[in-house]
DNA sequence: TACTTTTTAGCAAAAGTTTTTCTTAGGTAC
DNA sequence: GTACCTAAGAAAAACTTTTGCTAAAAAGTA
């Protein structure tokens, strides 16, 4: 497909017009060396005047680069966190001329490697970036490794990963919830986890157990629930947690959804929010300041996240070389209105 | 990049293998007429044997198709929905071997005819599928035919739009649910508009006033107020029309979105929900069960309207006909607890 | 049997770039 | 005067597939 009726410019077209050699505009198309910056501005005019537009599918047959990258992501519980990475992802891209191919993924591993395999062999994308619980798949790496793509990781769990990756502190961001929370005056605190594949899993529930050791408070099993990231989840944890002899006072959840789960039926309860229960969540999606009340919560940089580990991989892609690059992102404290101090707190 | 460190099989490779020609082998691959079925058997044998995949790039090349896709979209008001639209995309790309490239555009229509012109001409899409607004802009439409690239839309608000094109029964919904609200007894009944430049918005107000006038309500201006899809504008239009003298007692918004911005200032004022004020939402996103009452809200199938449109666009692309070919799909009434009969009612 | 038509299959060119190899001219350093 | 570097070009190979043309084989017809 063409744009507009007439034969699109080739490399000989501007190379006539230029005065020059073909290998010379390639050359400057390619930003190589040993060419002078007189001639070099010189093909560049010619390179406006017809607006020529390297042809892709011939660059890429002939040097086995495709300036496209890949975005895996697998079923992501909150989708708005997807609209941050690819927001981010995206940005990276169009500013190196980058095209971005979508791949959503399924488990089991074996599935899920037949599926990348695939992916590779049809797109032959320049990388590939790892969203969330991928990174942790060793199956998947080795198969990019053993294909020699060049691949990046956004929130790897292994906390020495074999590619670039960038992550959030998720440990530094939980212990500062809870210590806002704790410093409201709360001591019965329940927390309900995420799913095992998710590596912001641990880092979340340590730095819960991290600050309740540090303020003095006995950790108490009963007040941890496990969920899996979704409402649902979220709801069967709030449930377990009100119906406990002593009930916890305010209750952490590693997301929103889940978050929004423990309102949910604290609302079915007849709880008066925040006054009996305070309530808070993790990534501020949107969701947090359409409940009521509005959530509490902490909230990461997601789509700069995306936009960074797009722009690490492709120096890797550049240099060939893995050298597995890193940036870690601060969370930032949303204080909304479902915290509050426990009701004994105020009436003391 | 190959898969697995030795060479990728060429159709070379094939033909030496099968004893033939490579022309032959390309039509076997392309599924072209005028080889017997012994020699296709032999070709495909060797095909299996030596896991050959055609080249991508030289195929896009030589043959000038790509086998790729492009979604375009702008910034979407409930990322859910591009959810839906994405699952409903890939499933159909992948079944028929298609890569799909994601491309987010931007307003105003110049800046989004640049990015458009510049994505064909980079990735030589061989057809592109619109989401919502984008159907609606007269110039990229133009783009498009004039570049000869196939295109489909999904909800356009054009009633014979000049492609392929899938659509919900918008009308109907609205009639469906406005009814449903009119049969729980209420009598005013607010309306919050969506923006104008979206296929929807005029759909949904009309059922509205379709059904009242079915009802032999008399319509009110002061009832319907604007929003933009978005949570805010749906609390500023709330908080309008819960403050008219005579406030309405059930309040329609034209999404998910805008209701729990309805239902946020309700609780802000201290109503009761859904006792005092019912209120219903378009487009059932995760959000409407998460709210405190979930939200009664009306439902569109996506995923099935994004996958059939897909399909239909690939037909497009085969037959090189643009016949314009078209699918409408019904919404579901979705009830929940945000909708009761108004209080006066009761007290009758 | 001889002629025409259809089916099957192959050869070679074309698509537009990158890559490679070799060459040349001019400049600089010692 | 030799050695080395930089800038640039010429020409051809490479990448893999599609496609237009042609030829051979098979089938049909008179």
């Amino acid at each position: 497909m063409n744009i507009l009726n007439n034969k699109k410019p080739t490399i000989t077209d501007v190379a006539k017009k230029a005065g020059v050699s073909i290998k010379t505009v390639s050359r400057v198309v390619n930003k190589e060396a040993n060419v002078s910056d007189g001639t070099r501005e010189k093909v560049q005019t010619a390179i406006d005047l017809l607006n020529y537009q390297p042809n892709i599918s011939a660059r890429q047959l002939a040097g086995n680069r495709s300036f496209s990258i890949g975005l895996l992501y697998e079923n992501p519980h909150e989708f708005n966190y997807m609209k941050g990475v690819l927001d981010g992802v995206f940005d990276a891209c169009t500013k190196d001329g980058y095209s971005l191919l979508l791949r959503p993924c399924h488990f089991p591993v074996t599935a899920l490697v037949n599926e990348v395999t695939q992916f590779l062999q049809q797109t032959q994308v320049d990388g590939v970036i790892l969203t969330a619980p991928l990174g942790d798949v060793p199956e998947l790496l080795d198969l990019l490794q053993l294909n020699n793509t060049p691949f990046a990781q956004i929130s790897p769990s292994d906390e020495s990963p074999r590619s670039t990756w960038v992550s959030s502190n998720d440990l530094g961001a939980s212990e500062m919830l809870t210590d806002y929370i704790v410093s409201l005056g709360h001591r019965r605190i329940g927390f309900i986890k995420g799913p095992p594949n998710h590596s912001a899993t641990n880092f979340r529930y340590q730095g819960y157990r991290n600050c309740l050791k540090q303020h003095g408070i006995a950790f108490e099993k009963t007040l941890v629930k496990s969920g899996s990231f979704d409402f649902e989840s979220g709801q069967k944890a709030a449930r377990k947690l009100l119906s406990l002899p002593t009930p916890p006072t305010a209750i952490i959840a590693s997301n929103d959804d889940m978050a929004s789960g423990v309102i949910q039926v604290a609302h079915e309860l007849g709880m008066a929010l925040p006054g009996q229960l305070s309530v808070a969540g993790f990534d501020d999606t949107p969701l947090a300041s359409r409940l009521w009340p509005q959530l509490t919560t902490v909230k990461q940089p997601i789509s700069e996240m995306a936009s960074a580990v797009t722009g690490l991989l492709m120096n890797d892609i550049r240099d060939k070389s893995p050298n597995a690059q890193h940036r870690s992102f601060e969370f930032e404290l949303v204080v909304r209105d479902s915290t509050l101090p426990p009701e004994a707190f105020i009436k003391d």
